[in-house]
DNA sequence: ATGGTCGCAAAGCGA
């Protein structure tokens, strides 16, 4: 079994490729986020022509998650227990999606941003991320031998080598000791980045920003993760990320993060 | 090459 996830930046205007990374790679399960569409906007023929089966949540043109299966799609679960909101009015955002696929929960995550440091966003993205921490560590507390992967975009880079220039981020989001600790508040509860050790070369990323030609430069991020809990991470037998897919025009930002299971 | 990012409910915002 493959799983996979991606920052797909619109799923719409990217459903070719999303096709291509399902059939190159021979997926079973793919996450996305940002796929900047309501559910009715969602491209789903080409989806299940293909023989996979959709669960999506998008309510406006921001956000927006997927869980794309050809192992089945059970208990959906839209948002967790006590998810923050955002806005004014304050609102629940389209930034979770837990599915179970052939026995494996997973979530499709999109942290918020953070925008700022000081910014009411960057509160509230530590706030969402101290919330997730909770409910999953009672996802495991339930059932210790549970398969779970929280998988996403989780706009944190947890170390200093997961970006390509320390003091460029000195001062701005993704790197505060804060949102590190609230990462290490996810491994804490019982996650494991299982796919770092397969992709330890160093400048390894999965986010090129489209400006300043930072991907041929090769000046990215690592903030796409999988952690997955104690029982699938023992399932795990190889990993990658698929550099590939950020080449070209009309590619994402991001680039699509796959783990192996046995 | 005096500019060099995308995407959207677009002329402004979010990433």
């Amino acid at each position: 079994m493959r799983i996979a996830t991606w920052n797909v930046n619109s799923v719409r205007s990217r459903i070719d490729r999303v096709m291509g990374v399902l059939e190159r790679h021979d997926l079973d399960v793919l996450m996305l986020q940002e796929t900047k569409c309501r559910d009715d906007q969602f491209p789903a023929m080409p989806v299940q022509a293909a023989g996979y089966e959709l669960a999506h949540v998008g309510y406006n043109q921001w956000n927006g998650v997927a869980v794309i299966s050809r192992v089945g799609i059970e208990d959906v679960q839209v948002g967790f227990e006590d998810m923050p909101t955002y806005g004014d009015p304050a609102v629940s955002e389209a930034r979770a999606l837990g599915v179970t696929c052939g026995g494996v929960r997973v979530w499709s995550l999109y942290v918020p941003n953070g925008r700022e440091v000081g910014h009411e966003h960057y509160d509230y993205k530590l706030d969402w991320l101290e919330r997730l921490g909770v409910d999953a560590a009672k996802w495991l507390a339930d059932d210790p031998q549970a398969q779970i992967a929280l998988a996403g975009d989780w706009n944190i880079a947890p170390t200093d080598a997961d970006v390509w220039d320390t003091e460029f981020f000195e001062g701005r989001t993704h790197v505060t000791p804060p949102e590190r600790a609230a990462f290490q508040g996810i491994v804490d509860a019982g996650y494991t980045d299982v796919v770092r050790p397969y992709t330890s070369e160093p400048r390894t990323f999965t986010y090129w920003d489209y400006t300043q030609l930072r991907f041929p430069k090769k000046q990215g991020m690592r903030i796409d993760f999988a952690l997955c809990s104690p029982a699938l991470a023992a399932r795990v037998t190889g990993a990658s990320i698929d550099r590939e897919e950020r080449k070209g025009k009309g590619a994402s930002d991001h680039a699509p993060v796959l783990v192996d299971l046995d």
